[in-house]
DNA sequence: ACACATACTGAGGCATCCTCAGGTTAGAGG
DNA sequence: CCTCTAACCTGAGGATGCCTCAGTATGTGT
């Protein structure tokens, strides 16, 4: 659990390699959206029209195929903490953020669960990527913070709690309605500042 | 998905049906709790010394068995929230029962998301319960809300929607260290009544 | 003691996971 | 253009788990 490599999927070399490990990837995308992180790899690799070594090959386990999926949404998300970070409204910020956030999080069922696991395990392909978005996170809260905006108190590992538990409560009712803009803005107001006895 | 009977397992009526029925549950709790509510069926069936026909025979699908296993929490979880509705500190009883439901909820991974689940699908082994705690649950934030200690347009449905967050974040982190009373306290400070411009 | 509803058994079909021994090929170097 | 090899691909197969069902056993009321 706590060992081993973090199988981060690298594009291969050979042309044959990267034609393959594409056709995997927009099979996956394309199985995850339709049946969440649990989708049956086996049917992928059919998809792609390639052996289920293939896949294994490029993937050597899930969360690796996973990450490869959500990579470049996970890096826009980082992208977007660092522009927001020069906002002239820290609270606007974070709550642009936080929505973004909890949207990517739960682009299908099962994916907030691997990324809550990666945040805290460096044995795992999405470590690295969700490291950058913790910190990213951090830092929009600690400006909002700075400007009284929001409670002191709060700590970053509290905030990805809050925006993983709203991804999971949005990932469940997807695709019929959603209620995580309401739910989301209870949060917000949960978090800002106010007078409160001890 | 919407049709099908609730299959809520019932205790049978011959002596050694109901001797099966009861290591089968044990086994089931024991199992539950060390794998979650994926643990392999056909372990189960082995651990009550029991082939896996029996099982199925008295649980017909997954939900149904740990439905059984929980039900009895839940129940308390139910009477729990009638006693406390009689308290003088309307927002204490709140909190203490959120707390509990949290608790509860997580007793096992995955058994948030099957309730959550129940909760609105009627063709559920859980539904019943669900619903009874459904009520439960808003009859004491409404107490809160008429003494005006809880923002008043919180929905029950809100309400749930955040404590299975809750719970869902604390069986990620389970067993090593549980955030969840700090996480709860979070939650419940944000749905106090204030002041907040619209 | 008898009948039969109730309950139990476990083989077997199916889906999926994942590995690995063996075959193929792209493409660098000559 | 040829050779050679690392990179790549294949798919059979062992393992596990799900769930069903035809056949068998047994508790229990009469």
């Amino acid at each position: 659990m706590t060992t081993g490599t973090p199988h981060i999927a690298q594009r291969p070399k050979r042309a044959d390699g990267r034609r393959n490990y594409d056709a995997i990837l927009a099979a996956a995308r394309k199985a995850f959206e339709a049946d969440g992180s649990e989708a049956s790899l086996e049917n992928i690799a059919a998809q792609a029209g390639v052996a289920i070594g293939t896949l294994y090959r490029h993937f050597p386990v899930r969360a690796s195929l996973v990450e490869a999926a959500t990579r470049d949404g996970l890096a826009d998300l980082v992208a977007h903490a660092e522009r927001l970070l020069s906002s002239p409204d820290p609270l606007g910020a974070l709550a642009e953020w936080m929505e973004r956030a909890v949207r990517h999080f739960s682009t299908f069922r099962g994916l907030v669960g691997i990324l809550a696991q990666s945040m805290y395990d460096e044995g795992t392909p999405s470590y690295a990527m969700c490291n950058a978005m913790h910190h990213g996170g951090a830092d929009l809260l600690r400006a909002a913070q700075a400007a009284g905006l929001v409670r002191a108190d709060l700590t970053p590992g509290e905030l990805f709690d809050l925006l993983s538990g709203a991804a999971w409560v949005r990932e469940q009712s997807l695709p019929d309605r959603d209620d995580s803009p309401r739910l989301l803005r209870l949060v917000l107001e949960g978090i800002t500042t106010r007078d409160h006895r001890s």
